[in-house]
DNA sequence: AGATATTTGTACGTATGTATT
DNA sequence: CAATACATACGTACAAATATC
């Protein structure tokens, strides 16, 4: 059963994509929206605080409740998104994934230090290359705390390994780090990647936790300069 | 005043940071904190949430709330930051701002219809070059609808127009929409930056609203490579 | 395994404060 | 000054997930 505030949510929602409620206009007030969904002023409240958190309206104290331009809200899709995940979304590229290794390593004592785990801890490494329409433009690579990501195999890496983390080990990710960055090209960015004559390349650092707090991947992602493109939206 | 569910998230969030509720610790339940800040659940609930959305500890139905790494806590520098703010946090930089030009322009076609203004509306473009340690390494581009920001001038523009929007004409910003991208360096990039050999800059495009959703500016950031650095935090 | 207690989640109601119209 | 609209704060009750005995 659905709460009730996540109903009212979903209709605002239904009404502000299908141009019921346009851009710039004011939502009903509060007691309108009680008496229509037969809800608690809280109830409705907190269907109007999801709808601010989205990203949907902007509440004004004594004035209302706006509904923000459709170009922020289709601008939606940021967040943790993986590399196949988000090249489903763009549409019809030729992708592969070819899995270059998936060995163990003992950590190191900087990178104990990084994942708050104990000198030699085994860590399972994992080098990936992406080949988009024939060309090698990212090379990726996984470090992961094996104890907290069992079971890792090539096959596995060939596919999403989020979605084995997610669906098989029943793990929920929490929230990630991430630095972006330009880089001289190493002599590996130059075997495993098409540069086409660019000298540098652009470094996604992602540091990855669960939803209790651990620490358990750091990946370098290392994009082709001109095939990269990062969106986002920030909000104050 | 300030409201009482913040003056608990305030101390909450020292004792987070004071290393009184370390990571991976439980908080005090809402009934104790209830309490100990003699206010009503729904209160210390709300206070909660912010510790929550502020990305310092998570939520868990029937478990309790827990402290989530420190890591992540100092890693709270997102959001539209400005050039000027991001460096005085960032410490001692011999940080110059030039203004090669500030004047208006004509919206073309193109540019009305990214701003949703009629062609020939007045266009504010300021074109800035940001120096650091004595080199040349960010060169600013900016458009303003110029009935949405009036006033700008020169000298503005050697400070922080950002500043001067919030402070000077009242206005709130609300959000940006941000692409993060690698270009060829253009001749003007060539004569406006100390470029060392690089081939290309990291180009930023950003587009800012105000709280009642008018797009009012959209900039182009662009860095020479290797001074260029991105972070954020993701979360699900 | 099962009952019970604890902890957070949802929902309702009421009163009062603050900003804007 | 009054009416409207959102913000804060209190209280109560029950539900759902988890921990404990």
């Amino acid at each position: 059963m659905m709460p009730k505030y996540l109903h009212i949510y979903h209709q605002l929602v239904s009404r502000i994509q299908d141009g019921t409620l346009p851009a710039e206009t004011k939502l009903p007030s509060e007691t309108e929206l009680m008496h229509e969904f037969e809800a608690s002023r809280g109830t409705v409240r907190k269907a109007i605080d999801a709808l601010q958190d989205k990203g949907f309206v902007r509440k004004h104290q004594g004035k209302g409740v706006f509904v923000l331009s459709q170009d922020a809200i289709a601008f939606q899709f940021n967040g943790i998104v993986s590399f196949s995940e988000a090249h489903r979304q763009m549409g019809q590229h030729d992708v592969k994934t070819d899995v270059l290794s998936c060995t163990t390593i003992e950590a190191t004592a900087e990178l104990a230090n990084q994942f708050h785990v104990a000198p030699g801890t085994s860590l399972t490494e994992v080098k990936r290359v992406r080949t988009i329409d024939g060309e090698r433009v990212i090379y990726d690579i996984n470090l992961f705390v094996t104890s907290l990501v069992p079971g890792l195999t090539t096959e596995i890496a060939g596919g999403s390994i989020y979605a084995y983390i997610e669906q098989t080990l029943g793990r929920q990710i929490s929230y990630a780090k991430r630095k972006i960055e330009a880089q001289p090209a190493t002599i590996d960015d130059q075997q495993h990647l098409d540069l086409e004559g660019t000298t540098h390349v652009i470094v996604i650092t992602n540091d990855t936790y669960y939803y209790e707090g651990q620490h358990f991947e750091r990946t370098q992602s290392r994009h082709r300069l001109d095939k990269f493109q990062f969106t986002d939206i920030a909000r104050r």
